[in-house]
DNA sequence: CCAATTTTTATCCACTTGGAGTAAAATTAG
DNA sequence: CTAATTTTACTCCAAGTGGATAAAAATTGG
């Protein structure tokens, strides 16, 4: 019978037979789900094969017919644990801005939700490759996740925009998709940046740059 | 014997049977290319199949190796096509910028960019599909395409910058890729947006909002 | 230790893929 | 009209697809 979305009885990870040489073994629910995100963020869900994602895991075929019930069931488990770990990026620090001001608060957002997009590119190419055409994946990623996390940074660019942090002039939906666009868009095309300049974009050094734009361009330093 | 990349010598369009319907026969090269773009936009090069292609296209299957040799040189064909239609779109009007001030110019540069944009999203979603992860198409679109058009955009954006049209402390690279992320995003997820916001954003008054919002953005009114 | 349960493996299936090859049809040139 | 050529239609193929099934193996609780 199987499991599907249920938690796991099992241990999750196991001792190796000779004690003296511990090898952390990933169970195969775990090393399917991170062969999956690889995949599914390289070349998306519609070209993604599951045997593509199974050989890459090293384990057996079936096996994600047994612990996630079919590919699009998959697909959705790869995003919710990538928006969980978004999510622990960005809310724990949140309490450290208890007292700055405003605007100071924003920009250490968008650096910490830069660095995020830098080191983990996977979340948002998957995504992206849903959002570029309507598809039953759309539906339930709007339905579940994107609604509900736009509408809470619509909130905060509105009161940024009365504070005078973000400017004024924009309406807030374009301003935000500006935003996004602009944070995001340098990480969809790295590959092609590095052909391009010869320079990794997600190098530390990259990163900070890009940083750096953003504030200075939406927040005029 | 297959023409693949030749000019065609046969006739591009012929008459119906009967004269007094006179029906606009497009010739099956053209079928399949306009076909091609869309499907190619919509789902990327590798989860596009063939056959899909030639249903759209209302042609037989094996028309496309006849006509263009095989997927790869299709999906070429596509790309030269639309950044043809590009080039006449921003070349044209360029005549007319003459006696405009550089500031003016570029503002009305960037909203025939983005006019484009909107109106002819199937360039961007193909090539972003490629962007995302390294291919041979990636190594053919950067030769070809992607550098040349870069080098030319990079020399406006210093002599801009100069000028004082654009933030001179962001770093040139940096903000060509803001420039274009802010500008393209919008359309990339367009389908979220309708979702999310159920708004259109490639409707004429959305169109200009977003005009506006990156001109606002990057050139501050 | 053994029986029950969970997990893995190994086949099998109908279907689709890109492409090759060839015959039929349509068009052109003489 | 005829012959040469171009274009289309059709048939095949090996390889790969997601998923179903059941046997084999590993792990668990008693």
């Amino acid at each position: 019978m199987s499991p599907s979305s249920k938690t796991k009885s099992r241990a999750t990870t196991s001792d190796n037979i000779s004690p003296d040489v511990p090898v952390l073994k990933l169970d195969t629910r775990s090393k399917i789900l991170k062969a999956a995100i690889m995949v599914f963020a390289d070349i998306g869900y519609d070209a993604a094969s599951l045997r593509q994602i199974t050989a890459l895991a090293g384990v057996n075929h079936g096996s994600i017919k047994y612990h996630y019930n079919g590919k699009e069931e998959l697909w959705q488990a790869c995003v919710i644990y990538l928006y969980a770990q978004l999510e622990t990026t960005l809310v724990i620090p949140d309490v450290s801005q208890a007292k700055m001001s405003l605007r100071d608060s924003i920009e250490r957002s968008m650096r910490l939700y830069i660095r995020f997009l830098a080191k983990h590119p996977e979340l948002f190419k998957i995504t992206m490759y849903e959002t570029m055409k309507d598809s039953p994946r759309l539906e339930w990623l709007t339905k579940n996740i994107t609604i509900p996390y736009t509408k809470q940074s619509l909130k905060l660019i509105r009161k940024a925009k009365k504070a005078g942090v973000y400017p004024d002039k924009i309406p807030t939906m374009n301003l935000f998709y500006l935003l996004v666009g602009a944070s995001r868009y340098t990480y969809f095309i790295a590959p092609e940046a590095s052909k391009v300049f010869g320079k990794d974009l997600t190098s530390d050094k990259e990163i900070k740059r890009h940083e750096d734009a953003v504030i200075q361009l939406f927040l005029g330093k």
